[in-house]
DNA sequence: TTGTAGGCGTTATCAC
DNA sequence: GTGATAACGCCTACAA
């Protein structure tokens, strides 16, 4: 004796199976499912039966190419090393999980995505998150003038040719660069240098051009590039930075290249704060026990509040274009100079 | 005058409107764009002109639906909290990308999986990626016995009806154990806890049977349980074993647990590694401001065998199962004793 | 309450 | 070389 159906192995029960086993139509498995319409106790039990000993799960493609949606949402990332990415990761997927959709990741590796990969992402998914400088404005509005919504986060909103632009969500970085930059100003820095990769995001433009106006009127500025944004690029850059000229401050684009800077700056033994100020910016775990001054972000609040404007448009919303800015906060520990510290 | 038809706002293009436009049939589109007849060349400069002008990209439903496959593959994991899921996410991400898979993540945020959210997941991929203790083998056998093979990351292979097992990717957790184990002992341990949540993963399981078998002979050992796995957890677990007894050794299950019993310790004016020895387990980047000792392990390799492995099974190999073991290693900083310090 | 049939967007197998 | 047309798996009017 053998269950009705044996459960054909690499290859799922489809609908017609059920309802074969279960002598109904399709559409009344349908309903028994979703609940659509009602159904006879007894054909409902019948149904549950057939599926049961089936092990039937509808499949995907099926469901989504009859209800028109995918249920599916994309983020583009440009890299996921470290741990701000993976945080707003985190938060994305929770939320989005929460309002029942999948995510699908898709990492451009440092480089501009290709647009095929892009408009890839596009046609399997519901709406679409876009990190910093991933996709080219021009790939942004053509994914929405197919009909994929885009949100951008951690970037400038991008404007659309039917006059509106995507909706948007940041963290405060011109409120927590002043603060920084006054406070290092406090400290007694009159010759400062800013080090990042300017290509790196727009996150990085924005804060460097807060620290210039707070900093400018009262001491020297240099913005000097890194190649690259990890620990190795940062102590390469400050190695020959130190080489030639040392300031008393280096204000770095984050957290991983604000510590490259401390491993070069002992390499040369000098003393920090006492030599030279170093500040980053994230607050990632390593910053707290190098003692580093830091700026602290959101990272999950981002990726949840992305996932929730993304559902809203997705939904239908006419709302205009929301622009979401969180809150950032500075992070005073060692490296800036001699005080209470901070956790 | 306006382009022939003007790209549809929230409506892609489909195949139809492009064979229309073009004054072709859909399947000489379709030929078109796969090169999988000949067309010829002004048919194809033809069509070529109608889907730039209507910006058409195919839908990924109806492409999958009619080859019969996602070009996407899934990876569960039980948080996406740290460095550790990130790297592997990273690895598993490139490679997936390379063999022209997207990526679906699904956290389980260290709750066991929903039933539901599995096989969800698992009709929309054609293959899944399970790390550590996040699916019950009940599941992953069914997941397998529907047709969508599994590779399992950081656990053990699961048998299948089929008489057969999952491919498994895993890190060397015993032989790294077994020497940090016998370094602890060289530097006088005697007294040892093994610090974490034994319910966190089956990596940790296997390496505190290692820790064990070298240690018992020479030491005292006990295992201690942190409930969670982050700083947190692991401060609060050693305020608390600290303030009943001091032992000679914490062996952490990983480096966040660590840190917080180095911060526990610090509280309590312990010296580190003098009063009292700390390790660790994962090497992430705050492991070595800390100084901590800790072992390494590919987490990129990880991801990425695990990929490879996943798409030989997709692809219909039928070699045996693959059990792979990566290796890992010990790195030693100053939390274990005075000596050389690696990087 | 249940069944029939058409549609969702693409590919692929036939004829022509 | 090209064009009908039948899948693929599901949902849902519309009929009965």
């Amino acid at each position: 004796m053998r269950s009705p159906e044996p459960p054909e192995r690499g290859r799922g029960a489809t609908i017609y199976d059920v309802a074969a086993s279960a002598g109904v139509s399709v559409s009344t498995v349908s309903r028994v499912m979703r609940g659509t319409a009602p159904v006879a106790a007894l054909t409902r039990e019948k149904v549950g039966e057939a599926m049961r000993s089936l092990r039937f799960v509808p499949n995907r493609l099926g469901v989504s190419l009859a209800e028109g949606r995918h249920a599916a949402n994309g983020i583009v990332f440009p890299d996921l090393t470290g741990p701000y990415f993976a945080d707003v990761l985190l938060g994305y997927e929770e939320a989005a999980g929460e309002l029942g959709r999948s995510v699908i990741v898709l990492s451009t590796h440092g480089r501009d995505a290709a647009p095929a990969s892009v408009l890839g992402l596009a046609s399997r998914v519901d709406g679409l998150v876009v990190l910093g400088r991933t996709v080219a404005d021009e790939f942004v509005e053509q994914v929405v003038a197919g009909g994929t919504p885009v949100v951008t986060l951690a970037r400038p909103t991008v404007a659309l040719a039917s006059g509106a632009s995507t909706d948007t969500v940041c963290a405060d970085n011109r409120t927590s660069a002043e603060e920084l930059a006054r406070h290092v100003l406090t400290h007694g820095a009159r010759d400062v240098v800013l080090l990042g990769d300017p290509d790196d995001s727009p996150d990085v433009a924005e804060r460097w051009a807060a620290f210039h106006a707070v900093l400018a009127p009262a001491a020297r500025v240099r913005t000097v590039r890194s190649h690259g944004f990890d620990e190795a690029a940062g102590a390469r850059a400050a190695r020959s930075l130190l080489a030639e000229h040392r300031p008393d401050a280096v204000l770095a684009q984050n957290d991983e290249v604000a510590l490259g800077v401390l491993t070069a700056a002992a390499e040369r033994g000098l003393n920090v704060p006492g030599d030279l100020i170093v500040t980053g910016w994230d607050d990632v775990m390593a910053a707290r026990w190098a003692g580093l001054t830091t700026v602290r972000q959101p990272m999950r609040d981002l990726g949840e509040r992305a996932a929730r404007l993304l559902d809203a448009r997705i939904t239908g919303t006419t709302a205009p274009p929301q622009h979401e800015v969180l809150p950032t906060r500075v992070v005073h520990r060692r490296t800036c100079g001699p005080h209470q510290e901070d956790r």
